[in-house]
DNA sequence: AGGCGAATGAACCGCTCAGTTCATTCCAGG
DNA sequence: CCTGGAATGAACTGAGCGGTTCATTCGCCT
């Protein structure tokens, strides 16, 4: 017996975030997958049920590729400051440089009334997992005494949304332009020092 | 001669809304809309000369009713904590319990790719004007010397990003519908917190 | 009351697209 | 070399949807 071949599979799955990325669910149709992926239209029902499943998996699979984690435990022996400003440095170039990630976002936020479930799975898996893993790092300065955070949780999200500033909203509602370098590294210096200057533990 | 009925307009219109935010522009149907309008098919194209006229002119029926000034210039008699705090709440309010605003973003998002100059009139018109506004109110209180900002204009995008925090993503991604008021104010008051740490003058 | 334009609704056209069928080809294992 | 399961591709089905038609009804104006 042979099963079907795990390289098919993946080819699909990266044709289909190709595809929904630029068409959205409804737009976009499994011909053109099919042809994306350089592979017949019945292969993918072979490793498919229908097309919502392929949706679901696509999201997963670009999240499981998006595992570039934002908040790297290695930044917890850095000192505080430091370690802020990669936190702050790898959510920048995710909300300023990461094609996939915005649209899938996009995605998510257009069907969200008919595919709860995936926008639930995208939200869970993916904005919130990543404020998760910077709460523990915050949690670990703090009880370092580097930091003083009462709500580790609620700050790594104000880290977050301070990472968005004056690059995510032209993305979002705007064509597929990157924020430039320079504009990603400006964003992430100047969230991490307003971030330092609130919950930073001021020596006098 | 009769007119069409101006009542039948906007009500094709506001259910328009409602079915593009929900549904995408693809994925919005026109007998979805017809019937959530209480109004027959042809009516609809007796209005609008096609879907994507409708899309459009939903957009800019939006566009009218959103004309909320989030940054009164009032507000500059104030003291700059004082002030700011007040801007706060107002974006808070904004992003956690305006459904207009919210249904209309996911408009934007959900077309931006085919109607490019729809989503940019929104981003110009509302998330930047926003800012722009704010931006003022900043420069006021640096004359005065109660804050010390270098780049108004990015600050204030600071301050906007602050405000959504634990709010606004939940509400994107179609979760929960509105925030508390006290969460709203919870939010309001950390990003004023935050932000004044960064940049209010500090006497010493 | 009567007339006219607007609204109705139901049926209909044409097209696109999700999903299937099937005969054929490819390829790995024995 | 044989065999069986997977991949192919081309054709097909059926449903959904954008847009139109038309006979009928409604509601305002004189």
């Amino acid at each position: 017996m042979t099963a079907p071949h795990p390289s098919i599979h993946a080819k699909i799955l990266a044709a289909a975030v190709e595809q929904f990325a630029v068409d959205g669910f409804e737009g976009a149709n499994m011909d053109a997958i099919a042809r994306r992926a350089g592979v017949a239209k019945p292969t993918i029902y072979n490793h498919f049920r229908d097309k919502s499943a392929l949706y679901l998996a696509s999201i997963e699979y670009m999240l499981g590729r998006n595992r570039a984690t934002i908040a790297s435990p290695s930044f917890a022996s850095l000192p505080a400051g430091k370690g802020i400003l990669k936190v702050a440095l790898e959510l920048t170039w995710l909300f300023g440089r990461d094609d996939d990630m915005l649209m899938f976002c996009k995605m998510c936020i257009a069907g969200n009334e008919r595919f709860q479930t995936a926008a639930d799975v995208f939200l869970r898996n993916g904005p919130w997992r990543g404020t998760d893993e910077i709460a523990s790092l915050l949690r670990v300065w703090h009880e370092r005494g580097e930091l003083r955070i009462d709500r580790p949780s609620f700050a790594a999200r104000q880290l977050s949304e301070l990472c968005k500033a004056d690059i995510f909203d032209a993305r979002l509602f705007g064509g597929p332009a990157m924020a430039t370098e320079e504009e990603c590294r400006f964003t992430a210096s100047e969230a991490a020092r307003t971030f330092l200057a609130r919950y930073a533990r001021h020596e006098r």
